[in-house]
DNA sequence: CTCGCCACTTCAACCGGTTTCGGCATGAGA
DNA sequence: TCTCATGCCGAAACCGGTTGAAGTGGCGAG
């Protein structure tokens, strides 16, 4: 049985309120007092049992953080980059799943709030109704990133989408291009239509994108090539880097190569852009600046300083070239 | 300011104790009673509060996962194993994410304990005496997944590694390969010893293999081929698949085919493995499995029914044949 | 009519900390 | 010597649930 507070204070011949006050580094003891008290504590091994504070301070250190699936590779990042923050700031995180399951991420919320966490970081590309419903009575703050609930009043803090899609879409019409294609995502997910409008933004003046739907995997990259492979398309935008790997693959497959024959641009820049071959070109998302931003826009909610804003905060995504991408052979 | 279970006994005219009865299913009340409270509950959208709860009860429902890594794409797979096999019995999951820095696990494990999880799971691949001197006197079990801290009576389960990596020799033995490569680990690794020694086993009678040292990552299997390719080598077994990424782009930027010149076998199984061109053949880890028993284990230690033995579990890996390996050319 | 039992409910004591408030010394100033 | 401020420290009241023990009312049996 763990030591508890009562314990130290039996043991240094004081109170628990003064063990409490020498701990916590708060309020003054004469320096024996503090001595015992210190030894006491070390002789027992003594952890202070955070429930129990936790209890008092109607604060837990902690925030959850809900994912749609870790299993996406761009997942990851964001819980790397949050756990990060909210560890630098002395916060805990309490993992949900969601698995691709939407009902799985209501349950995860129920339990987050059961939990008591400060706050909740969303981070799920695609919203139902029910989420926002959710989202709208929580009795904890919440901040989306990467998702928007319209309306809702809920901080946000989102990659540039759409400016994205432009800068890689310019990029490849910088290079030379002009009819290029677009993999897109189902529309459940948030930032499909924005990625979408942003290729067109960097295509004033130019052919429209063929536009092809996939499924933001790996899959529906390959597959979706197929339709693109007899439009004329010299280069293809893709809704994000798994998507791409796809279409690279597919490519291969077809025997074109990249980038002489075709050009292939991805989004997100997850890891395993850099190693496939030829290296993807993609836009970077600012995943570090992400999960920064959202703790500390809960932070700042729990310090009554409220609202940053209401407006989703969007923050610029990168250029980043490599290999996949080159000018089209005349 | 949420309401408590005082609120609800107070608007339905009863105790908190019947609440409490009530709303947890255990005990008797007459039916008008529950639903007096029922009602009362949902109109005060009442949450019981986790924490209260757990001081009580002196559990959290609540497991610490601490990995060393998660920008690995290994670990998301074991995060999601645990996750879900947790969330399947009513635990939660607290993370801690080692950055590959042993000074923030030992701090994480600090945390973890303070925050009264009910058990840890640590899969950190690099143990240090720091770690094992922790875990000896850890308040709290713990099981390790995929690390051993030898003798210290610890459970632990994890994927048996030298069998799989004698099941990956054997594979490319059965090929016709008769001098194979292997590209290592640094030994901090726990399982860069076994895997090893996986190889040699499945080469009895045959040349030893040509080991050289990797670093686990991408880059470390593209700077080791290099000493391989001259060696003679038919096959290269890797420590894992991110080395065996590593190594096909660098064969390939060689000019070597895959797996016409040279075959390539990794290990775990992630999911990047089935995309890369060609896809890897490899020998898969049984991460779900993995994640089950780690929680499994986890739950007979805090039932009491404490060790189901010491010796480490291990879980049998499964060789997974895709287009990276093939017969060597004559 | 009284008693005992049973089915519900309430009382109150925790769980392990934090924090407010007040008490006790001690030393300075009058 | 008395007053009073000051610095330390302890008593006790929480925080929000759970749970064993005690209490209450109704009803059948004697």
């Amino acid at each position: 049985m763990a030591a508890t507070i009562a314990d130290v204070a039996a043991r240094a011949g004081v109170s628990t309120a003064t063990v409490s006050r020498v701990l916590s580094g708060a309020g003054v003891a004469r320096a024996p007092t503090r001595d015992r008290v210190l030894a006491a504590a070390r002789d027992l091994d003594y952890r202070p049992s955070g429930i129990a504070r936790a209890l008092k301070r109607r604060e837990t250190r902690t925030f959850g953080l809900l994912v749609t699936d870790i299993g996406n590779p761009f997942y990851p990042q964001v819980v790397r980059a949050v756990e990060s923050a909210a560890h630098e700031r002395g916060y805990g995180i309490v993992l949900g799943n969601g698995g691709d399951d939407p009902e799985r991420e209501l349950e995860h919320l129920d339990l987050l709030v059961e939990r008591r966490v400060d706050g909740i970081i969303v981070a799920s590309s695609r919203m139902t109704a029910r989420h926002a419903a959710f989202l709208r009575r929580s009795p904890v703050p919440i901040v989306l990133v990467n998702a928007t609930a319209a309306g809702s009043g809920i901080p946000a803090v989102a990659t540039a989408h759409r400016r994205g899609a432009e800068m890689a879409a310019a990029h490849l019409v910088g290079l030379g291009h002009r009819v290029i294609g677009h993999i897109g995502a189902p529309s459940e997910h948030a930032a499909a239509a924005e990625r979408e409008a942003g290729v067109r933004d960097a295509l004033v003046g130019l052919p429209d994108p063929v536009v092809v739907q996939g499924d933001g995997h790996v899959e529906g990259g390959a597959t979706a090539v197929g339709a693109l492979i007899d439009s004329g398309v010299t280069a293809i935008a893709c809704y994000n880097d798994l998507t791409a790997i796809g279409a690279l693959r597919a490519l291969r497959g077809a025997g074109m190569r990249v980038p002489q024959d075709v050009s292939v641009i991805g989004f997100d820049d997850i890891e395993m852009a850099a190693w496939t071959d030829p290296p993807l070109t993609t836009i970077r998302q600012p995943t570090g600046e992400l999960g920064r931003w959202a703790v500390e826009r809960l932070l700042g909610a729990l310090n009554g300083s409220g609202s940053n804003g209401v407006e989703p905060r969007e923050l610029e995504p990168e250029l980043v070239v490599r290999g996949s991408t080159g000018q089209p052979s005349a």
